[in-house]
DNA sequence: AATAAAAAGTGGTCAGACCACTTTTGTTAG
DNA sequence: CTAACAAAAGTGGTCTGACCACTTTTTATT
């Protein structure tokens, strides 16, 4: 099933061979990667060929490396790509806009999937940022956000997003305003009271607020 | 600027020199780079360092190669990054239900924004779709969802949800059968007439009927 | 047993060699 | 002169071997 596409490179093989044995040896975030001459030997490859895919995944975020130490498998959030992709795509504001975009998608029915289920909106966690928001403490747009993704319990939604946060020019953050508490309140109260449309409305105006006032 | 970090590995620095050369020189998407022999030289390093920039350029879909013919620069929109990650991300969730109701997400807000623009709920697509499938000419459900994505003109999220149908596991193929026809009429028609909550409500109906068909 | 030195392991980089394929160039037949 | 074909040059794809710099492990010394 691997040689069906002939045509494909040898170094896009290792990525999808690596991915495997990851998989085979339980290789977790943290653990050490064989090194690339035995990767190269047991995948039956130039060891250039292994770096190269190597290389990419680096550039990924997937690996980390240390000279002399080995290789490691890295938790997927530390993408690095961010930095690189932000400095080729940015000029392009095009391919940014549906990482935005995108990631509005799936945050809208999040707050539909919270504020349609009764247990999920009663949950206290809401109360707590309200409470934080009431009392002037920080809170982070991403947290919220992110919280409320956990909640539809979705596990690939949920790395689709973080991955997308990475991509995203995040234009929000710093510390809140003013103006955002009172829209963040308005959002968090409507959540809780189970109100998906009012909750919605709060929440494109919160982050439409959000876009202009950079 | 860029020597102020010493450590910085040279296929990291390349993969700036490139992007510093593609600006410079005036590079667009489809425009040809510099062989690899020459950037090396160019560069001052070895060939072997400009192809594990280049190749991690490729995975992120950057730049594309064709052997024997050159490097060209792609478009950057085309982001080949969500097949690479998924392959690390998605294998884990497949057959989960996860795959499944994530694209569901997709496809639901794509009938909103459909149903929600007066020009896009008006298209001869959905009209010549009815048509067939009144005319009892087999209709996939597959296209007609892909329509409505393409319609939203959202590339990323068409990308992202033509990778989740390959995974999921799609229990709708085969022929179209009454029951079916019944609920793509529904469908539709409310589509057309832009009444996203009308469409919502036939699409679910029509999903879960499917699903439970098998 | 603690410490220091040597060895082994590992990633980082380069150079050169082929191969397969494409593009360009040059030649030849019409 | 043009069209078709063949040779040559260019280019990416891959492998091998060689160093280097750094880290980890082993060994030897005190």
């Amino acid at each position: 099933m691997t040689e069906n596409q002939s045509k494909s490179k040898v170094f896009i093989e290792t990525v999808n061979d690596l991915k495997g044995i990851i998989q085979e040896e339980g290789i977790k975030p943290g653990d050490k990667l064989p090194s690339e001459r035995v990767l190269a030997e047991r995948l039956g490859v130039g060891r250039s060929s292994v770096r190269e895919a190597l290389r990419s995944m680096e550039l990924l975020g997937l690996i980390q490396t240390r000279q002399g130490g080995g290789t490691y498998l890295s938790d997927y959030r530390n993408h690095q790509l961010v930095e690189v992709l932000a400095q080729f795509i940015l000029p392009d504001e095009a391919g940014s806009g549906y990482v935005f975009s995108t990631q509005r998608i799936l945050e809208r029915d999040a707050i539909c999937m919270v504020a349609l289920d009764e247990n999920l909106c009663k949950s206290p966690v809401w109360e707590s940022l309200l409470h934080n928001v009431i009392e002037g403490q920080t809170v982070m747009r991403e947290d919220i956000i992110r919280e409320m993704i956990v909640a539809t319990n979705n596990r690939l939604v949920y790395k689709i997003w973080l991955l997308l946060n990475q991509y995203a020019l995040r234009p929000y953050q710093g510390t809140t305003t003013e103006n955002e508490k009172v829209h963040l309140e308005r959002f968090l109260s409507n959540l809780r009271m189970g109100q998906p449309a009012l909750a919605l409305e709060a929440y494109e105006e919160w982050i439409d607020t959000l876009a202009k006032e950079r």
